[in-house]
DNA sequence: GGGAGATACTTAACATGTTAAGTGAATGCG
DNA sequence: CGCATTCACTTAACATGTTAAGTATCTCCC
């Protein structure tokens, strides 16, 4: 019961094998990155030929479509991690794609904004991006798709608050 | 019939949407990513602990299970891209957490194998890392898992050779 | 058998992911 | 008021993602 037969795949491997584990490649994780890649793959070129990375678009469709916010709501919004969205910001304000201007209440506190260059740019990355995500829509099926969505946000529900574990024991 | 209703999950952002588009947090590309944050969150303290970090933790579990590979196998085993891998395996080397050699017949290849330490801290890791992944199972559900599986494995191969496009056509 | 082209990596350069530490500004409370 | 905490970021440091170049081999065909 402790060792389990070598996948089919790879019929003749000699050894090494003592540390039994799922089939490497059906992990959840794995799946779900390849089909993120696929996805991603197709959205890329596109991106690229305007000069934005995925991330920077994330940030740029967040912002036109909250108007202003701060940046730690912008960071849940565009699902990014502080520090990587700081950078981007300031890269971003330097090509002047956003703005930035610290609240008046609260000095920590800024508010950024797209500027009229950066809905510019969304205005002509836009038509390329929705054509592809029809195009992805239509070939997988949109009920499918829809169904799927549903999965993805179920399964992210099951794992919430498992992570954070030590919510309040340990603390170290 | 160019326009669309504000979300109603922000209901008074007063300009800026210029550009319509699909809501954005609920596009699949950051369904695909929430959803693989969530579980990656579950598994990533575990490795941190071992002092590996997914990747790594991917190309021990390759190695493991297809004993010996060149490069270019494992990059597509573990899905990695062949900058990341060329970094990750010198790391991994210097560890000696794995093996390398060039081949005979051909000078290019190389053979890269898992070491003994490699088989042993995967040894050390794996426990962990199956009873986290049964948790996950048991949360989410063994049947939807599969099924969840089985569409992101129709996802990809509905958009296999989309990308590629240019596959015979222009060339720069 | 020799040189053009293909292969199998590796390096380089830039951008993001991830965790920890730093900084300046609010807050709470004695 | 005064000062320790908390907050909202930003920096730093290290690892990977992504694309483009570079390097050493190998293949093939004249």
């Amino acid at each position: 019961m402790t060792k389990r037969p070598a996948d089919p795949t790879n019929g003749s491997a000699p050894a090494a094998r003592q540390v039994p584990m799922r089939d490497f490649s059906r992990s959840l994780p794995m799946s779900l990155l390849r089909a993120r890649e696929a996805v991603m793959r197709q959205f890329r070129p596109s991106l690229r030929e305007h000069g934005l990375t995925e991330q920077q678009w994330r940030i740029l469709r967040a912002l036109a479509s909250i108007e202003a916010a701060e940046v730690t709501e912008l960071a849940r919004t565009a699902f990014l991690l502080g520090p990587s969205l700081s950078r981007i910001l300031r890269d971003l304000e330097a090509r002047n794609l956003i703005e930035r201007k610290t609240a008046k209440a609260d000095q920590r506190r800024s508010m950024v904004s797209i500027s009229k260059e950066g809905v510019k740019l969304m205005a002509a990355v836009a038509p390329t991006s929705e054509a592809i995500y029809a195009e992805i829509t239509s070939r997988f099926g949109a009920r499918k798709l829809a169904e799927l969505q549903e999965m993805l946000g179920e399964l992210e529900q099951s794992l919430a608050g498992l992570g954070a574990g030590n919510e309040a024991s340990a603390e170290e």
